[in-house]
DNA sequence: CGTCGAATTGACTTGGTTCAATCGACGTGG
DNA sequence: CCACGTCGATTGAACCAAGTCAATTCGACG
């Protein structure tokens, strides 16, 4: 974007400068002093899927950046009933600032890598750098108007519009470089089970409806999770 | 809470004093030099319920405190389904920082009292003081929370179960000087339509769902609108 | 090639919607 | 003071989209 910060690449930690997240993520307002401080704090993870991040109302010693894969969100229900709350990709941050101890289950839906900052570190980090905070408020409002949104698919939608919306969310937000625009093929980073949690459906009824897409030749399925998109715009008429 | 603004209660504005909003709510952070200078811009406005405070896609030149009453958020698909995605209550703020039209449309749900202030005098105050982003950070936080919580009310819950936790939600969160002790006697803020778009069910549905609530006498109706809670805890155990 | 978990498909049931009739509170005018 | 009209809420009955339960089928991997 600008060229200030690339001028002294050269202060920039080697493990920042190849970052998915420094851009577009909460590390583009740091100064090559700053992030050369929290790097000495920070650790690259990978988690295979499936892999519990963070449990409901369980306390949590690190934040995280997501630097490639999905992070699924989640609450259950005391009887066992899951509803996915969010998705998050590269480059998001992952955490929930200033309380102890999440609200939401957080997964690795799909290969994860993360870049992990201790609490501390970053809350010392956020304390003297408004430019920080400011930052994560723009994303938690974009988090915000993305739950809302999403409430409307949950609450108003049918059983194809809301397949037909998953679709298109993955299509958009898969690929942190193509800057919203939707991609033509893809690997579903969530089961068919994961699906109906998002949606608010059942596995079977996903399942139908991606049937019917793919006899509509809206969309071609191959081997389960590859998904190509044959009509993006009839899938986007399809979202209600 | 602490009185070290108590002290200077004097040099705090008239309408600021008796302001519910004051403590809890954004203007809490201000001290009394701030909020002298803020009250210069400020407006107490009364709306009737049904009055649109602020449409989809439209740009907002102000942003609000809520006093007193209910403000729905909503959004709305091109054929016509609607679907409520927020409540604000006193003392929520109104309004969606740094972007310049709101997602949402906003509506008196009830007879609402708003403390408005214009969007340049608050972003330069933003601007200069972190301690005034770091509480709006706060109630975004809270937002995010209460968003994700009612997703799973939308994708998971049967048609009673959405109904016990709408009452249980209203019971938490009418009086504000409550702090969320669920309150026994209390008048609905919205019609039976609009507690339908809020579930993600029909108003036929709604009602039914009420009148099973008080066929067993867990709740009693007055007048359409007026609701007394016989056996919280009865209620609450059918949030699911 | 055989096994095992995930996904698909089919047959049937049901919770919630739809459409329509009725009720009840309230305001207006004869 | 009562008849009438209006508007929101309630209730009933028929219908249907999605859920449930139960086979298959597919595909990845040993």
């Amino acid at each position: 974007m600008t060229d200030r910060l690339d001028i002294h690449n050269s202060d920039v930690p080697l493990l920042c400068q190849s970052c998915e997240a420094r851009h577009n993520g909460m590390c583009g307002v740091l100064d090559p002093a700053e992030l050369t401080a929290l790097s000495r704090t920070t650790r690259v993870v990978r988690h295979e899927p499936g892999t519990e991040l963070a449990a409901e109302a369980e306390p949590v010693s690190s934040y995280a950046n997501v630097m490639r894969g999905v992070v699924k969100l989640s609450k259950t229900l005391e009887d066992g009933r899951q509803q996915i709350v969010g998705l998050q990709f590269a480059p998001d941050f992952l955490g929930r600032l200033f309380t102890r101890s999440s609200a939401v289950t957080a997964e690795a839906a799909s290969d994860v890598e993360l870049c992990r900052v201790p609490r501390a570190a970053l809350e010392r980090l956020i304390a003297d750098n408004p430019a920080l905070e400011h930052r994560l408020m723009q994303q938690t409002l974009r988090e915000l108007d993305d739950a809302r949104e999403w409430m409307v698919t949950l609450g108003r939608k049918t059983a194809s519009e809301k397949v037909a919306s998953f679709l298109y969310l993955i299509a958009t937000h898969l690929d942190p470089t193509s800057d919203g625009k939707p991609i033509h093929h893809f690997d579903l980073p969530l089961s068919r089970g994961d699906i109906a949690d998002f949606l608010g459906l059942t596995l079977e009824t996903v399942s139908r409806q991606l049937s019917k897409l793919r006899g509509e030749k809206v969309i071609a399925i191959t081997g389960n999770r590859h998904v190509e998109v044959l009509d993006m715009h009839r899938l986007k008429a399809r979202c209600g």
